[in-house]
RNA sequence: GGGCGAUUAGCUCAGUUGGUUAGAGCACUAGCUCGACAAGCUAGGGGUCAUAGGUUCGAGUCCUAUAUCGCCCA
C-alpha cells in the first residue's frame, strides 16, 4: 500500500480500477488472513458450511448468487464481533464426475473404464478434481468469498471419510441399513444405475405391439388366446404372469363415477373432453365387459398361458394394475424390468426374471435371443412373432421414454441388490426438528417441501454401481444351506467378529426371498447372504475376511450420503473436536430449493442420529436465477452466464452487489442474457435461436463472434463472445459512484487534523445525516437478521446514491471552502465515510476496502469510531439462536463530544456500524425534506422555463417562522445547487413580478422570472398541477361525501382526507391567482 | 393428478396489519462537460396493478373462479 506521504487522492483515476484494485485487495486479505477461525470460547461462534460444489465442472450464476449471499452474511457477522467460521469445500460429486471422466476418456483415447480398470480410473478422477477443485477455489476467491480457507475439505477426503464409515457403521449395527432389491435406472451406455433426477423423458415415436399369448388347455367357450400390448416386445422373455382386473365390473363403475364427479366440476369446454371419455367408457363396458369376466373367472381359477418364444407356461392372475378399460385389459408382467409390473410382482409373489447384461445386451434367460442388444431382441422377436403368427397388430404411437441425464441414451428399468436406510426414526426426529422451530425454514413456505416429502418415509437407496466414491464398507458371502451358514457364523467367530466384535465390525443375516427351497435351487439362490460391515475398511480384518470367502460390495455410496454429514464431518466429528463442540450446531444455510429434500432433509437427520443436535438453525432458501425467458440457465441452452466474465467486465463487487439486489422472497427472479460483440462491444439480447449457434455476427458492426458451441475450424477462428447481462450495470456504476464519491471526500481531506464533534453545535444537515445514518444502519441490521437481502440492498443504495452524495456532499462543497467551517466539515466528511464504507463492506468488500486503505492514509484517526467502540462485543452467551441478543443502543448515554479513535486497519475486521437510536430526529428529516421539496420546485421551474444552468435565478418564500427558521441558514445551498439566490422569505413577502409559482404543504416558491418569462410554458405547467389537484380533491370530496364513509372509517382516517382536501385548497388558490396574474 | 409460486410502466422488480395522487432502476425525451463522478447531473413523459366476480365506507393488497407461465412431487 502506499504511504500518506506518496497519496495525492487528486490522481486517483476517475474510474474504480476493479481489476487492479481485487488483486491488490485479494493478497492484503490473504496476508492478514482474518478469514481464519479458531476456537475461542470467549468469544461467541457464528458459523456456517457452504454447500460445497460439485468438482465436476466450474461455477456458474447459481454459485455466484449462493456466495454472494453467504460472504455477505459471513462478513456482516464478523463485524458485528461474532467468532465467525465460513467451512468451505467441494463434492466429490460421485456419477457426474465419473461420468465426465468416462467421457473424455472415450473422447481423447476411445476407452471405456473397463478398458482401464477401477483403480487407473479413480486415479484419473483424482487428478480431475484437484485441477477443478482449485479452479473452483480459484473462482470463490475471486468472488471475494471469505472462507475459513486453510480448513478447505472434499467429501472423499480422510476427515469426511470417517464420519461416512462410522455412520455407516452405526446404521447398519442398528439394522436400519439394510440390503433389498430395487428397480433402477440402469444406463447401459455408462454401465450404471442412475438416479431418478438424473433422468428425462423423452417422447419418441414408437409402436405397440398386439401380441397373442396362447392359453394352456382352455376350457370350453374360453378363448383360445389372450392378447397383450406393449412398447418393448423383447421384454417378454422376462414374463412371468399376464393380469387381468379381478372385478372388471366394479372398477367401471368406479372409473364412470370419478367421471361424472369430474363432470359435475368441470367447465363447459372440459366437459365436451369428460363426456367423450364417458361415451368410450361405456360403450367398452358394453362390448368388453363379459370376456373380462370371463378372464377373471379364468385367473380365479388358476388357467395358465404359453408365453411365446420362451416355451414357459405362466400364470394368469388378477390384478388391479390391469387397466379394463385399456387396450385389451389385460396386461403382461415383467416384474424384473418394469417398475409397475415389479409391484405387481410383490404382491403376486411372482418370480422376477431377469434378462438382461449390464451392457444391455441379453442373458442366457433370453435364450436364443441371448447376446443381442435391446434393439436388435426387438427385432429379432417382432420377426419370430410374426412368423409364429403370434403377432395380431402393430400401433404407431408415442412414447414417453426415460433417458439418462448423463449419457442421453434410453434407461433400462433393472432389478438389482441395492442398500437401503431405513427412515422411520430418522425422518421421523427431522419432521420434529422443523416441527417445533429447531431448525427455521426462511421463507417458511418451503417448510412444506421439507415435511412433506420427510412424512412419507421413503427408504433411501444409498448404492451406487459405480467407481468413484465411498465403496460400501461391506463383505458379504452367500451360503448355498444350513451347514454352509453354520460354517461361516463359525468362521466369523474364530476371527473375532461376533457380537463382541466392540465397534469393530457387525454382522447381517439377510435370508433369501425365496423360501421354497426347490426354487432357489433351480434359480441357483442361496440360504442366505452374511453381510459384515466394518467400521474402518482398512481394518487388518479385511484380509482375514477376504480370505474367509467375503467379497466386498463393489458399489460406492451415494455422494448425498457424505454431503449429509457435511455440518458435522467438515468439523471433525466423529472425534469430540474442539471445532466440533464450539462450531456445532452452525447458524445458517443458504442454499437454493432444489436441493430441500435431497440434501437439507438429509443433513437434519444424520445430524440429530450423529451427533443429537440439529446442524444449523436457520437455512435460508435464494431465489432461482432464470433468463429472460424465463427458463433456467444452463450450459446445455447457451444461456448460462460465467461468474468469471462478469468480474472481468463489470468486477466482483458488482456481480455481488447484483446477486444481493436479486435476493427477494420471490421464488425465481430473471436475469435477461446478452452477447456481448468482442469486436465493437456492443451487447445484444439473446433469442432463443441465436444462443444456439456456433458463430453469432454482430448487429452493429456485423463482426462474427464465436459461441461455446464453436467445434469447426473456422469458427474456432473466430473471437469469443461472452454471455453476459446489461443488469450488472446498474451495480458497477454504483461501485464507481461510491468510488467518486470517496475520491471527493480523499480530495477534500487536505490538511485533515483529527477534530472533537460537538453534536450539539451541529447544523441541520450534519444532524439530518447522522439522523439518517443511524435509520440507515438499523434498517440494514434488521434486513440481514430477517434475511431479507434485497431490501438491505435497497436502503444502502438509496442512502448513498440519494442522500450521500447527492445532498450531503453537495451541501459540503460550500462548507469546505470557509476555513472555518472546513475542520469540522472534514471531521463529519471523514466519519460518515467511514460508515457508509463499513455498511457496504459485507455486500462489497472489494471497493470499501480499497477506499478504506486511503482513508487510513488521510484520516487514519476519525469520528464515529468512540460511538462505534460503545457497543458492547457480543459475549459468548449472546451466541444462542444465533443472532446477536437486541443489544439495541449501547447502555451508556452516547457522549456529546465525539473524540476521533484509531480505524481499523482492514474494513474487513471494523465494527459494524450500531448507532444511537438517539440520533435519529425525525422532526430534523421532515424539515430537511422540506428544504428537499423546495430545491426540487425551483429546479423543476428552471427546467419548465427552459433557463439555462448558468444563468442565475432569484426566489422569494412564502412560510411560517418554524420554517423560515429552518430555511434562513440553507440559503447558500440554493445557491450551490440550484444556482438560486434566495431574496425574501417569511409570512409577509412581496412575490417578484412576473413569477413562477409551485405551491407546497407549508410553503409558497415564488421564482423572478424577469427576462426570462415562456407564458405559454408556465400556464402549462399551472393547468396541469391544477388539474391534477382539482381530481384529487373531487375524490376526496365524494369520499366526505359518503355518509358510511365518515361514519365507519377510524376518525383519524377521515380527518386526513379533511385536512389534504384543506391544504390543496389553499395550494389551488395561490394557482389560481397565478393563472390570474398571467 | 397433488403442491408451491408468479402475473404491477417497454424491460427487471418493490409495494408493510386494506387507508391521501401505486414506487425504484434500466430504457425513453429535453437540457447540462460547474474541479468527485457522462459508468455523471437536472427535469420530464409513461401504469384500466392478468381477467371476471365477491367481501368492505375503502382492494395492487383479503376471498372465489378463470387464463397464461414457471418449479417441485407422483
Amino acid at each position: 500500500m502506499e504511504t500518506r506521504q506518496t497519496l495525492n487522492p487528486q490522481e486517483l483515476a476517475n474510474r474504480y480500477d476493479f481489476s487492479t484494485q481485487e488483486a491488490a485487495i485479494l493478497g492484503l486479505w490473504d496476508q492478514r488472513q482474518d478469514y481464519h477461525a479458531e476456537v475461542d470460547p470467549a468469544r461467541p461462534p457464528f458459523s456456517m458450511v457452504i454447500p460445497p460444489p460439485n468438482v465436476t465442472g466450474a461455477l456458474h450464476l447459481g454459485h455466484a448468487l449462493n456466495n454472494s449471499l453467504q460472504d455477505t452474511l459471513i462478513r456482516w457477522r464478523r463485524m458485528q464481533g461474532f467468532n465467525t467460521l465460513w467451512m468451505v469445500g467441494t463434492d466429490h460429486a460421485g456419477i457426474a464426475t465419473q461420468a465426465v471422466v468416462e467421457r473424455r476418456l472415450k473422447e481423447e483415447e476411445g476407452l471405456t473404464r473397463h478398458d482401464l480398470g477401477r483403480e487407473a480410473l479413480v486415479e484419473r478422477i483424482w487428478k480431475w478434481k484437484d485441477q477443478y477443485e482449485q479452479r473452483i477455489l480459484g473462482q470463490l476467491k475471486s468472488l471475494g468469498a471469505s472462507c475459513d480457507w486453510p480448513r478447505t475439505r472434499f467429501t472423499l477426503d480422510p476427515i469426511c471419510a470417517r464420519a461416512v464409515f462410522a455412520t455407516f457403521y452405526d446404521l447398519f449395527r442398528q439394522a436400519w441399513i439394510y440390503r433389498g432389491k430395487k428397480l433402477v435406472n440402469w444406463d447401459t451406455f455408462l454401465q450404471t444405475a442412475v438416479s431418478d433426477d438424473e433422468v428425462f423423458n423423452e417422447t419418441v415415436k414408437g409402436h405397440f405391439w398386439h401380441i397373442r399369448y396362447p392359453v394352456i388347455e382352455p376350457q370350453p367357450g374360453e378363448p383360445t388366446y389372450i392378447v397383450v400390448a406393449t412398447t418393448r416386445p423383447e421384454t417378454l422373455l422376462g414374463d412371468t404372469a399376464v393380469a387381468v382386473h379381478p372385478q372388471p365390473e366394479q372398477a367401471f363403475d368406479k372409473l364412470l363415477a370419478e367421471l361424472n364427479e369430474r363432470w359435475e366440476k368441470a367447465s363447459e369446454k372440459e366437459r365436451v373432453d369428460i363426456q367423450a371419455q364417458r361415451e368410450t367408457v361405456e360403450q367398452r363396458r358394453q362390448t368388453h365387459l363379459a370376456a373380462l369376466k370371463q378372464l377373471a373367472d379364468m385367473a380365479a381359477a388358476g388357467r395358465q398361458l404359453q408365453l411365446p418364444l420362451a416355451d414357459r407356461p405362466i400364470p394368469l392372475i388378477a390384478d388391479v394394475w390391469a387397466k379394463p378399460e385399456m387396450g385389451s385389459g389385460c396386461v403382461k408382467i415383467t416384474p424384473a424390468h418394469d417398475p409397475n409390473d415389479y409391484e405387481v410382482g410383490r404382491r403376486a409373489g411372482l418370480e422376477m426374471i431377469n434378462i438382461m447384461h449390464p451392457d444391455g445386451t441379453l442373458n442366457a434367460t433370453a435364450g436364443r435371443f441371448a447376446g443381442l442388444t435391446i434393439k436388435e431382441a426387438r427385432k429379432q422377436v417382432v420377426a419370430a412373432l410374426e412368423a409364429a403368427e403370434l403377432l395380431e397388430r402393430v400401433e404407431d404411437r408415442d412414447i414417453e421414454l426415460p433417458h439418462s441425464d448423463r449419457s442421453k441414451t434410453p434407461i433400462e428399468p433393472l432389478l438389482a441388490n441395492q442398500w437401503f436406510i431405513k427412515m422411520d426414526q430418522l425422518a421421523e426426529d427431522a419432521i420434529a426438528a422443523v416441527e417445533d422451530g429447531r431448525v427455521q425454514i426462511h421463507p417458511p413456505r418451503y417448510a412444506r417441501s421439507y415435511l412433506d416429502w420427510l412424512v412419507e418415509k421413503r427408504d433411501w437407496p444409498v448404492s451406487r454401481q459405480l467407481w468413484w466414491g465411498h465403496q460400501i464398507p461391506v463383505w458379504s458371502r452367500p451360503a448355498a444351506d444350513r451347514h454352509e451358514l453354520k460354517q461361516i457364523h463359525e468362521s466369523l467367530f474364530a476371527l473375532g467378529i461376533d457380537k463382541s466384535a466392540q465397534g469393530r465390525a457387525a454382522v447381517q443375516e439377510e435370508p433369501c426371498e425365496e423360501p421354497d427351497a426347490q426354487q432357489r435351487a433351480l434359480l441357483n439362490l442361496p440360504l442366505a447372504t452374511v453381510h459384515v460391515c466394518l467400521a474402518d475398511p482398512q481394518d487388518e480384518l479385511v484380509t482375514a475376511l477376504e480370505t474367509a470367502g467375503f467379497v466386498r460390495d463393489p458399489d460406492v455410496l451415494d455422494t448425498w450420503f457424505s454431503s449429509a454429514l457435511w455440518p458435522h464431518s467438515t468439523l471433525g466429528w466423529p472425534e469430540q473436536t474442539p471445532e466440533l463442540q464450539y462450531f456445532y450446531p452452525t447458524n445458517v444455510l443458504v442454499t437454493s430449493r432444489d436441493i430441500i429434500t435431497l440434501w437439507v432433509a438429509r443433513m437434519v437427520l444424520t445430524g440429530l442420529n450423529n451427533v443429537g443436535q440439529v446442524p444449523f438453525r436457520d437455512v435460508y432458501i435464494h431465489p432461482k436465477i432464470l433468463d429472460g425467458f424465463g427458463e433456467t440457465m444452463s450450459k446445455s441452452k447457451g444461456n448460462g452466464i460465467d461468474p468469471l466474465d462478469i468480474i472481468g467486465k463489470f468486477g466482483a463487487d458488482a456481480l455481488r452487489f447484483s446477486m444481493v439486489q436479486l435476493a427477494t422472497e420471490t421464488q425465481d427472479v430473471r436475469l435477461p442474457v446478452q452477447f456481448e460483440c468482442p469486436h465493437c462491444g456492443h451487447s445484444f439480447d439473446q433469442t432463443k435461436k441465436n444462443r444456439e449457434l456456433p458463430a453469432v455476427a454482430c448487429p452493429q458492426c456485423s463482426g462474427e463472434f464465436a459461441t461455446q458451441w464453436a467445434q469447426k475450424p473456422e469458427h474456432l477462428a473466430l473471437p469469443r463472445g461472452a454471455v453476459i447481462s446489461e443488469r450488472f450495470e446498474v451495480a458497477r456504476n454504483f461501485v464507481n459512484k461510491l468510488w467518486n464519491a470517496a475520491r471527493f471526500v480523499l480530495i477534500h481531506l487536505e490538511g485533515y487534523q483529527p477534530t472533537p464533534i460537538d453534536l450539539s453545535q451541529l447544523p441541520v444537515e450534519d444532524r439530518w445525516l447522522l439522523s439518517r445514518l443511524a435509520s440507515v444502519s438499523t434498517e440494514v441490521t434488521q434486513r440481514l437478521e430477517q434475511f431479507k437481502f434485497a431490501e438491505a440492498a435497497r436502503a444502502l443504495y438509496q442512502f448513498a446514491w440519494d442522500d450521500f452524495c447527492s445532498f450531503y456532499l453537495e451541501i459540503n462543497k460550500d462548507r469546505l471552502q470557509d476555513p472555518e467551517q472546513r475542520p469540522q466539515a472534514q471531521a463529519l466528511l471523514a466519519a460518515a465515510l467511514d460508515t457508509l464504507l463499513r455498511l457496504l463492506h459485507p455486500a462489497m468488500p472489494f471497493v470499501t476496502e480499497s477506499i478504506w486503505q486511503l482513508l487510513q492514509q488521510v484520516a487514519p484517526e476519525r469520528g464515529f469510531d468512540a460511538v462505534l467502540s460503545l457497543i458492547p462485543a457480543p459475549s459468548a452467551d449472546q451466541a444462542v439462536g444465533g443472532s446477536l441478543a437486541k443489544a439495541d443502543s449501547p447502555q451508556v448515554l452516547p457522549p456529546q463530544v465525539l473524540s476521533p479513535r484509531a480505524a481499523s486497519p482492514v474494513a474487513m475486521t471494523a465494527t459494524w456500524p450500531q448507532l444511537p437510536t438517539t440520533w435519529i430526529d425525525a422532526p430534523c428529516e421532515q424539515q430537511f425534506s422540506i428544504f428537499q421539496a423546495v430545491l426540487a420546485a425551483i429546479r423543476e421551474i428552471r427546467n419548465r422555463q427552459n433557463i439555462p444552468p448558468k444563468a442565475s435565478l432569484s426566489f422569494s418564500l412564502r412560510c411560517d417562522a418554524q420554517v423560515q427558521g429552518l430555511l434562513q441558514p440553507m440559503a447558500g445551498y440554493f445557491r450551490a445547487m440550484a444556482n438560486a439566490e434566495l431574496r425574501e422569505l417569511g409570512t409577509e413577502i412581496v412575490p417578484p413580478q412576473p413569477n413562477a409559482v409551485v405551491s407546497l404543504e407549508g410553503v409558497d416558491v415564488f421564482v423572478d422570472l424577469t427576462g426570462f418569462i415562456d407564458k405559454v410554458a408556465e400556464r402549462q405547467r399551472l393547468e396541469k398541477e391544477q388539474e391534477e389537484l382539482t381530481k384529487a380533491n373531487a375524490g376526496r370530496r365524494a369520499k366526505l361525501g359518503n355518509d358510511s364513509f365518515v361514519q365507519r372509517a377510524p376518525e383519524q382516517v377521515v380527518a386526513e382526507v379533511r385536512q389534504s382536501l384543506a391544504q390543496a385548497e389553499t395550494r389551488l388558490e395561490v394557482i389560481r391567482q397565478a393563472l390570474a396574474a398571467l
